[in-house]
DNA sequence: CTGAAAGCGCTTACAG
DNA sequence: CTGAAAGCGCTTACAG
């Protein structure tokens, strides 16, 4: 590989001049450039990222930490970061920390060795403090889904009104008995769906139907065992409102095996829903992210952060997404 | 952040010390050593991997290409090559194509700038020249699942075995109208699961049973589409093999809406299966791989051609998985 | 308009 | 066993 000492000596110039000619970082004499360009091109020049990154302290790659690609809405946002940072000449740098923290700690310290210019991140909520340290070292986070930290860049949607909207809807559909399934509690979206949930089931003089095992999480498995628990309690359940697919799929599945019929004896509706629900064989109902978008707008506030670094401290961006109900058989 | 010389000047010792403690890479005295990681630990010092990438001429980054993440065995088989690489201390650099060759092109032209110590990719198989060109430039590359380019290492399934023995499977159970669902032919694993649903069907003497439009794509639309056409060609059908999970959904969908029982009517076995079909109303029976493990034996594919590049040329590897069958509810 | 020099943070022969 | 020095390939004040 030509660097930029063999354009120099080949152009008979210093390399500090190749350097600004090739940049166009200052005024070089049309001949000089000339000649640079012409070396240049002759030996094939491109520059090396790696002197180029340790000497600007710009790495051009985004990480980006999330807790689960698999029947997760952060398939879709992933997609969607990779896009955008595809198209602003962007890397991507991911890592999956299946909800566990300590894999989530592991992922940030090695991201932040130099790697990345900014980190987009959907925290387990318990690394808040590393968190804080990265932005602080001069790294911009956008927070997204889960704005864990406050004062903090993020991307989020109205959990609450989603959980409250849910339960109106089923009230209209005409369901009395509507139980909820949450998702651990430390996390804000799970939080907040929860108190949509509740504001609306109290506006409707209608008991709360939930099971404490469904706040510990939001499983496939979680959704199965806890739909089972909650017909357990109570039989006259008419409604489920799911946090998430997977769960929604355990709570289908469960239905079928117990001989309830959806929706003719339960309806079930998921708060966080992405394409799996059109693709089954009773298509369920849900409150849909535009997710694709979300990725590409953390990329876009990322690179944002990143050009506006050093500027004096800014507030913290923040964007609120609405989710959409897209009505399926499942209700 | 810390740096080496802050380490250096807490512990008292030069630079070039804490380099060799750190990196245990010469002997250090025990007393100094400890000095050095006491010092190390109390600043909180990362190296920086730029630096370091420089100096080493590595990046110790691996690009990955691939077609798809959703409802795809690529999902998997990307978590497991994230796995590893974190294990490995290697970032991963990645890209969604959408099996969509001009963006697997820009792709490919973007990582090749020096990003990348290697690259994993399941290629649309059109860009076969650049990727030659790639690994030719020194950047070894290893593709999964499609082995696009011949001689050039790979890491795959015995796709055929797979495709005959789910017709062996499904005659042995009782179907004796066995159809199958193809995806676009260009692609290996596509072309030699029909290769093994052609040799079975021909040795029972049974009549192939397929449609045209079912050789082009491998979505769930595509599924639903492709089996109603075969349902009404072939109003016999019992069983349907797919060649992936989505197409597999497509086909219970259909089948539901047609008021065929599965498995009773028509029997449904999906060739590329992971954990989506333990997730449904009724399970999807699948020949089931190893994805995590596929993703992580690439990346120490990956690293062990990196470490061993500039050896005279040695043959490419190639490393065969078998598919194993999960019988569940749809046969 | 251009050169000489310093330095990004690290590793690694080379001495001693 | 450890230090001093050179250098990876680039950029950027600083002179002139």
């Amino acid at each position: 590989m030509a660097t930029l000492k063999d354009v120099a000596k080949l152009a008979c110039v210093d390399v500090s001049t190749v350097s600004r000619a090739l940049n166009n970082t200052s005024y070089v004499h049309p001949d000089t450039k000339e000649r640079i360009y012409a070396a240049a091109k002759e030996l094939g020049y491109h520059p090396n990222v790696m002197a180029q990154a340790l000497r600007q302290g710009k790495r051009h790659t985004i990480g980006v930490i999330v807790p689960s690609l698999f029947l997760s809405v952060f398939a879709g946002i992933t997609l969607g970061i990779e896009q955008e940072a595809q198209k602003q000449n962007y890397g991507v740098l991911l890592c999956c920390t299946s909800g566990d923290p300590a894999s989530e700690k592991e992922s940030l310290n090695r991201l932040r060795s130099g790697f990345i210019d900014a980190l987009i991140i959907a925290s387990t909520g318990r690394n808040s403090r590393l968190i804080q340290d990265i932005q602080a070292s001069g790294v911009p986070v956008i927070q997204i889904i889960r704005d864990q930290i406050p004062h903090m860049n993020s991307i989020v949607a109205d959990y609450e009104a989603t959980g409250y909207n849910a339960v109106h809807y089923l009230y209209q559909l005409g369901s009395r008995h509507i139980g909820f399934l949450g998702g651990n509690d430390r996390i804000i979206p799970f939080r907040n769906r929860y108190q949509g949930y509740q504001r609306a089931m109290q506006e409707l003089h209608l008991p709360e139907l939930t099971v404490p095992s469904s706040f510990v999480g939001h499983s496939f498995e979680h959704g199965y065992r806890d739909a089972k628990e909650l017909l357990f309690q109570f039989p006259d359940l008419d409604a489920v409102i799911t946090s998430v697919d997977s769960q929604g799929l355990g709570v289908m599945r469960l239905m079928k095996e117990q001989k309830k019929r959806v929706p003719e004896d339960v309806r079930v509706i998921s708060l966080t829903g992405h394409t799996i629900g059109g693709l089954l064989e009773t298509t369920m109902t849900a409150m849909e992210l535009p997710a694709l978008e979300i990725g590409r707008s953390a990329v876009q506030m990322a690179i944002e952060e990143i050009d506006s670094s050093g500027d004096s401290h800014t507030s913290p961006r923040r964007l609120v997404f609405h989710a959409e109900l897209v009505e399926r058989e499942s209700t």
